[in-house]
DNA sequence: AATGTTAACGTTACCGGTAACGCTAACAGA
DNA sequence: TCTGTTAGCGTTACCGGTAACGTTAACATT
């Protein structure tokens, strides 16, 4: 291979000047369909692929979308992932993706060479920065989404969109159904202390144990890593803690199969000695013994909605682009029938 | 905002030519100290951030590279990506993800997308191409590593490199493991006819089984969909077709788990009645009961050898960087003790 | 006939960087 | 004193496209 084609070489072969190569390429008006066809021709015969590089760097616009997730590996983010993706492939825009795993400074490095790499606009997901931050990267950017996380203090109007879950409702739904089957002492495996998510949930779960007259239920609150071994090390502590409590909602469905395998180890038997709920209904929560009760959470329309949210906000929507807040669904299945 | 800031405007800033600016920005020499200071410091005030867009075309590299996975969603394929980039970007190459949905079209779309961008080089896992059309596309790129796929016409010496599990030596010790603990009716789910990986760990199985005497067991292996429904629909219908069977191997951890919930709707015990081994051992696999015992695959590490293996092709390598074949581990569990 | 109009194409000036030189002053060595 | 070397910096020509204009010939209009 001496050089790649360019699309100077095209023009040569077929006899017409670099306009009219472009125009072809761009499927623009002013060629005659005899010339369109002939240098089509060409192009075939020379496989010639137009560069974005060169094309970018007048256009001003990468048609790429930078792609922030703590952790691909996660199939939470994976899914949001590949909803995401989608909708941007359907689009004709590419996706980069970054993992930050887990960790604020890369995920500032991220940004910054997403920056460098001009991309139209970014999907933050699960941003682990503080507001300060997240606004200087933000602001940084020529159009941004983020998912699972909300400024506090949106000072621009409109100059981030927003996709949640409705977590508050939905950890009040999860609770409410236990206190419908009769609980009372129930224990909240609330995740990581910094997870917005998390705080969301708790609020819900907050508000449904006040409103049914349970009161001083703030110590059967327990922090805990969002993973099974996490959930596993908590609730032994908290049952342990509280051999009262006849159910555990739990901050997502690692952490409450983490909570099943205690249960087991314990010798506490799931549902009758206690009850468990989780959240998010992963793949993996119909599968285990019992399945899982647990909050469905459309991590692919996450995705999806985001993704549409962001590309809206490319094209210059700004009312109606804002925030989109995804509902939560029951499911109900055998660990809290 | 008015206007992005250039180097131009750091270099009027500054008081300095474009390449002084240029230099400090790639750490080059020839550069005293205080004015390499003093441009940083108006590199800072300004905010600047270079453009790889211009950067690359002239330097003809993006420091980008293509990954292409069939479906990011499926545990298996994102902790190849987890894998992959992580060692892309501790080399300061970014990663543009690709989903073809299992759809070859859509790969060949995708493959020529990444020619455009002017990908430095690309990673394409488990390609659903064909042998013509795979040619083609690796030709087209500077630099390609297969993962999970190999080209029987490796044509050109050492055009691409390959990544690939020891299948053979996988499905060996697993049929192995079953006869060893005196199995002989050893049926095998055989996973998607057109995959690769299944066919290599159906010679591993013929292999152990001929080795041992078994013979006519041909009979027993039957394809299906890599899922927990392929799995269980399949199994239903050779233990029934084929009562006698004490064992089932199986494709993969999915198809193991679907056979597990079909020997409990056919009221087979295992691992008494039936014994069950998996494939990849994935994080499910642990999780359900009984627990599966499986063939583990480092994912992770199929990622991480397959970029590193790429990056050095990128940087020339010839020699020694063509193929690349990673062992498989027996993890005994419950399912088959 | 003179003057629009329009379809179909070509010219040129960038986009924002870097490679490859060129230049200059200061200092060393002959 | 003259030449060579080197540190430190600047000039210029691209990289491969596209936007914004020109241009031209054919035809319609007045």
């Amino acid at each position: 291979m001496t050089h790649r084609v360019r699309m100077a070489d095209v023009a040569r072969e077929a006899g017409v000047s670099l306009m009219t190569v472009s125009r072809v390429l761009n499927n623009k008006d002013d060629v005659s369909a005899e010339t369109r066809q002939h240098v089509q021709n060409i192009i075939k015969q020379l496989g010639y692929r137009p560069s974005d590089i060169a094309r970018g760097l007048v256009t001003r616009r990468t048609g790429a979308i930078g792609l922030v997730v703590p952790d691909v590996s996660n199939p939470y983010f994976s899914e949001v992932v590949r909803g995401a993706e989608h909708v941007a492939y359907a689009q004709n825009y590419s996706v980069l993706l970054c993992n930050t795993e887990e960790d604020p400074r890369r995920e500032l490095a991220v940004l910054q060479s997403l920056e460098e790499k001009r991309v139209d606009g970014i999907l933050l997901c699960s941003s682990r920065l503080s507001e300060e931050e997240l606004e200087e990267a933000i602001s940084r950017h020529p159009a941004a989404v983020l998912v699972n996380r909300r400024l506090e203090f949106a000072d621009e109007q409109g100059s981030v969109g927003v996709v949640t879950l409705d977590d508050v409702a939905g950890g009040q739904m999860a609770t409410q159904h236990l206190l419908d089957s009769g609980h009372r002492m129930i224990g909240f495996l609330a995740g990581p202390p910094t997870s917005h998510s998390g705080h969301g949930r708790m609020e819900g779960y907050s508000i449904a144990m006040t409103a049914t007259g349970v009161t001083s239920f703030s110590r059967w609150i327990k922090p805990c890593a969002p993973t099974v071994e996490g959930g596993r090390a908590s609730a032994r502590e908290l049952l342990s803690t509280y051999p009262e409590l006849t159910a555990l909602f739990c901050f997502n469905d690692l952490v409450a199969i983490g909570a099943l395998q205690a249960c087991g180890e314990l010798g506490r038997a799931i549902p009758d000695d206690i009850a468990i709920v989780g959240f998010d209904d992963i793949p993996l929560a119909a599968l285990v013994t019992p399945a899982l009760t647990t909050c469905r959470t459309s991590r692919h329309e996450l995705g999806t909605r985001a993704m549409e949210l962001l590309l809206k906000r490319i094209s210059g929507c700004t009312e109606a682009c804002q925030e989109i807040v995804l509902p939560t669904e029951l499911i109900v299945r055998d660990s809290a029938p």
